[in-house]
DNA sequence: AAATCTCGCGCAAACGTTTGCAATGTTAAA
DNA sequence: TTTAACATTGCAAACGTTTGCGCGAGATTT
């Protein structure tokens, strides 16, 4: 069926040059009105869409921004990418996403893919296993405007979103301390990531604020439910038994939580259970997990405006903005009441 | 930074026209090996890549397909992307991803930007609110392959990859009236959906089978958590308590049993509990909801290979395909056992 | 030795758009 | 009335690629 209308179709049913007709949509001086008004009439009329390929190869640069996940199927990074996908949606983008499973050679590989699709931006999460930059810094080098999310990369100087890790934790802790416990365990992930950097000082500072020494002895690598069931079975009866443990994930929050029931202690009674991030796992155990919320839809969005401020902006292409979303504290049944 | 080299570029520094290099590169007829040896090791070691834009240009078609998810925050449409992206990075393909919000003004606007973008096929899941499939139609009228899954469109003409709904309610209800119930009530989502009713058989069918009567009044419109809930309440303080219920979703299941628990049921010696459509939370109640696992990961990869089949077949482009995906009975704490 | 064929390659157009420059026609100033 | 200034439009090139057509030269046939 008709392909679309182009503007040498108009021109010809006009009767003039492309060129006029090209000046006429876009509103470009030094046009006569009346040829302008009935340009635009027929262009309305017989529906005329540019062509975005053609657009593309003048400007050398798609309408599409690239988004890049270490995981999918994860609430976190789903939030994220609806918050970006809103935010895109609104301003005219469309995004191209794609997810690394946390394998560093994954990623190379989208960054590249995106490079030749000549995205005009992009917003990333790093894989966990990722401790090369080199990838990204061709893609900065090519003036790719560049945003970091989550799991950021200091090394490199781009805009980024994070949550407030260090707050969150320290909330956390403190009202954990609040209401009874001084023997909180923490679980957290690799700690060469930022977040697990932000997160332990504030679980350290918390401590520190209401005078409870720190125990090293008391921080596991530990990030996964299976693990945490594992560990956590292994250190109650050991007799080390904390009263409290602070989660990197609601996975591990609800590893903890079971290996204490199975154990038949008590949660709250006998120990307290507060995670990071929450999701809807957390409000289904019994008793529901006390979490740290981390809003993945104003990441997103967040990371979405960084980005569009890079692209729009022109004098201050060269300024980078951080961007730190607010955490909150959601106490449900696992932790005690002040 | 250099912009990259281009056919031009090539031809000029081995001094022949662009169209040689072009043969050259695309292992063209009529060309002579020294030649083309000589100018695939000079594009190879200068690092040619074929300006994307400029192929679509001339095809009049990108190298990527578009996604439609109804929501992106929720566990089966973010297994399903997961599973499209896997097989579309593999075969080469970039996605586009859009969310619809369940609104159907969204989805007419997302299948336009998609025809803007000139994808080179769509893979989409209808909104609930969709009742009118004409931009769909619009669509295949510009001969764009177009895969549903999941809540698909039965007006349409096109491929399709379902769950194997039926079955997996038959089996779910076979199994409680088994561990016997015989008064199971089926929260449903809008009936007017293909899953709905293939599932609504499957629960009767399943009723029949055992020649236990299908009683319409325990069949609800419902499939949130909190309707749920408020409906569980009124249920069984009306004395019309089942002792069984088939729920189309998670959320859903999880509402019946902590209104049953609210009101001292035992689950499972009092009530059984059963789901459809498994994801972290029902691993996470307690007891742990026995659920019908709907593999999402597998439907989107059969959405992909679909499609492929419909981009890549040229005799074969107008036969559709369907795909039942076989889900699975994962049985918990929440059902009882044989 | 003349005619034909084949191979390898270049020319140029096409995809749809934008834009610098030149070429009109019109109006105002001298 | 001549000249300058200006507004409006068209021409053509450019973005990077592919491909039908034609041309020349060497190889084969008669």
């Amino acid at each position: 069926m008709s392909s679309h209308i182009t503007i040498k179709d108009i021109a010809k049913a006009m009767g003039c040059a492309p060129s006029t007709v090209s000046r006429a949509l876009n509103n470009s001086a030094n046009i006569s009105p009346a040829v302008r008004e009935a340009i635009q009439r027929y262009a309305q009329e017989h529906n005329y869409r540019p062509n975005e390929f053609a657009l593309s190869l003048r400007n050398n640069r798609s309408n599409t921004i690239g988004v890049i996940l270490p995981q999918m199927v994860h609430y976190f990074f789903s939030s994220v990418l609806s918050g970006v996908e809103k935010a895109a949606s609104a301003a005219g983008y469309n995004i191209m996403v794609a997810q690394s499973n946390e394998e560093y050679e994954k990623e190379v590989a989208i960054v590249e893919s995106f490079r030749k699709a000549k995205v005009c931006g992009v917003i990333a999460s790093l894989a966990k296993s990722t401790h090369d930059y080199s990838h990204f810094r061709r893609l900065m080098e090519e003036d790719v405007p560049l945003v970091f999310y989550d799991r950021i990369c200091t090394e490199l100087n781009t805009s980024r979103v994070v949550v407030d890790d260090y707050t969150g934790a320290f909330a956390a802790v403190e009202h954990l301390v609040e209401t009874g416990c001084n023997k909180i365990a923490f679980y957290t992930s690799p700690l060469h990531l930022e977040i697990s950097k932000n997160r332990r000082n504030g679980y350290v500072d918390a401590l520190r604020k209401h005078r409870i020494d720190v125990d090293n002895d008391m921080i596991f690598e530990c990030d996964t439910r299976m693990e945490a069931r594992n560990l956590t079975l292994d250190l109650i009866k050991s007799g080390r038994c904390p009263d409290a443990f602070f989660a990197v994930n609601a996975d591990t929050a609800a590893g903890i939580l079971y290996a204490c029931k199975d154990l038949g202690l008590r949660v709250p009674e006998d120990v307290s259970i507060c995670g990071f991030s929450d999701n809807e796992m957390a409000r289904s155990t019994e008793p529901r997990l006390s979490m740290v919320d981390q809003p993945g839809e104003a990441v997103g969005r967040g990371a979405m405006e960084l980005l569009l401020a890079k692209i729009d902006g022109d004098e201050e292409k060269l300024v980078y903005k951080n961007k730190i979303v607010k955490t909150s504290l959601i106490l449900r049944g696992s932790t005690r009441e002040k």
